[in-house]
DNA sequence: ACCTGAACACCGTTCAAGT
DNA sequence: ACCTGAACACCGTTCAAGT
C-alpha cells in the first residue's frame, strides 16, 4: 500500500469514527468524505461497503470481546462470566448507535464484511452459555443463536431514546430469564454441576 | 371533504397498504404516489408525515388490540390474558416490517401522529400487567413502560430475517421472565412452558 | 378546494479522467 | 497506483401554478 493511500485510509477512518459516533452507524458516507477532505471515490476505494467501514471501526472492540470471553472462562464462574459478557456486548454495540442492525443482518450473509466478526462473537457467547448450562445455571432450551438475538434486542433497546433509560433494568430481566439456579453470584469455579442438567426454577 | 379528495385519500391508503406490506414501513412514499397515479403533493396533503400514513393504516389494528385487552380482562385469568395479548401485539407489528421503530419513537413525542395510539396500547398492556402482578403471577419490578419495551424488542427480532425464526421461542423465554408463580392456570390456553417447570428439549 | 409536478437539497454508487 | 468529482438514479419535502 502506497504511503499516501495509507495516510488517506487512516484519516478517513478517524473522521468516520467521529461522524458515526455523532450521527450513528447510518450516517452519510458523503459527509464522512467531505469532512475528511477526500474524494468520494477514495472512501469507496478503501471501504467498498458500509459494512467494511464498520468492521474496520469495530475490529479492536470485537477482538476485545473475544479476548474477554476467553478470560472470563478462566477467571470467573459460569454465571457471573456470562452476565458480565452480556453486559459488555451491549455496551460495545452502543459505541455506534444503530450498528446492531447490520450486525444481525451480517450473521447470515457470508459476503458481508461484518460476517466473520459477528460469527466469532456469537461463538464466544455460545461457549459461555454452554458452560453455564453444563453447570446448571442457565436454562437448557436456548442456544447461541438465541443468545445472540437477545443481546441484539437489548442493544436495539439501548439505541432507542425512549427505551434506553430502561436498558439496564431490562438487561437484568432478560438475564434472569436466561440464568437459573442459586442467586449467589461471585463464587469461584463451578463446584458440582447436577448430572441431569435439570434445574428447578421458581 | 370533497368527493374527489375522499376518493384520492382512500385510493392512496389502499395502495400504501400494498406497497408497505411488500417493502416495509420505510418504503418510498414517492413510489406510493406513483403507483397510486397521484401527484406527490396529494399524498402529502392527506398524510403530512409518514407517521400519519402509518397511523391511518394501523388504526383498525390498534383498536382491535385495545378491544382485545379489555375482553381478555373479563374472559381469561391474568396469566394467559397477558400472554395472549403479548403474542397478538407482536403479530400486529408484523403487519408492516419496521413499523416498531417509529412506534417506539412516537411514544415520547406527543407531536407524532402515532403517539396517541401507542400510548393507548401501552396503557392496555399496563392494565393487563398490573392485573397479573396483583394476582402474583408477574414479577413486580417491571411496569408498563418496560412491558412496551419488551414487546418492541420482540417485534424488532420478528422483523429481522436472521432472528425471525426464533421469535416465537424468544417470546416464550421473555414471557417466562415476566411471569412467575404457578405455571398452570385454571382456564384458557397458556402454551409457554410444560407443567413441570423446566422444559426438557436438550 | 384540491391536485400537480417541477424544484431543491439531499443520498449511495460508479467510473472516466486526471496525477 | 491512487485520487477526484461529475454523473446517474434515487430520496423527502415544499410550493407556485393550474383546475
Amino acid at each position: 500500500m502506497r504511503a499516501d493511500a495509507r495516510r488517506n485510509y487512516d484519516h478517513v477512518l478517524a473522521v468516520a469514527r467521529t461522524v458515526l459516533t455523532e450521527q450513528g452507524a447510518d450516517a452519510s458516507l458523503r459527509d464522512v468524505a467531505r469532512r475528511a477532505d477526500v474524494g468520494l471515490g477514495t472512501l469507496y476505494r478503501h471501504f467498498p461497503t458500509r459494512e467494511a467501514l464498520l468492521e474496520a471501526l469495530l475490529r479492536t472492540s470485537f477482538d476485545k470481546l473475544a479476548a474477554e470471553a476467553a478470560e472470563l472462562e478462566l477467571s470467573s464462574s459460569p454465571r457471573p462470566a456470562l452476565v458480565a459478557w452480556l453486559r459488555d456486548c451491549v455496551a460495545f454495540t452502543h459505541e455506534y448507535r444503530g450498528v446492531i442492525s447490520p450486525m444481525v443482518a451480517a450473521i447470515e450473509e457470508p459476503e458481508s464484511a461484518l460476517h466473520a466478526s459477528c460469527v466469532t462473537m456469537r461463538a464466544a457467547g455460545t461457549r459461555l452459555l454452554s458452560r453455564a448450562q453444563n453447570a446448571g445455571v442457565a436454562r437448557s432450551d436456548i442456544d447461541g443463536v438465541d443468545l445472540f438475538a437477545l443481546i441484539a434486542a437489548l442493544a436495539w433497546l439501548n439505541d432507542q431514546p425512549s427505551t434506553a433509560p430502561r436498558a439496564c433494568h431490562l438487561m437484568d430481566v432478560i438475564a434472569d430469564a436466561i440464568l437459573t439456579g442459586p442467586v449467589r453470584d461471585d463464587d469461584d469455579v463451578a463446584p458440582s454441576p447436577p448430572p441431569t442438567g435439570q434445574s428447578p426454577r421458581g
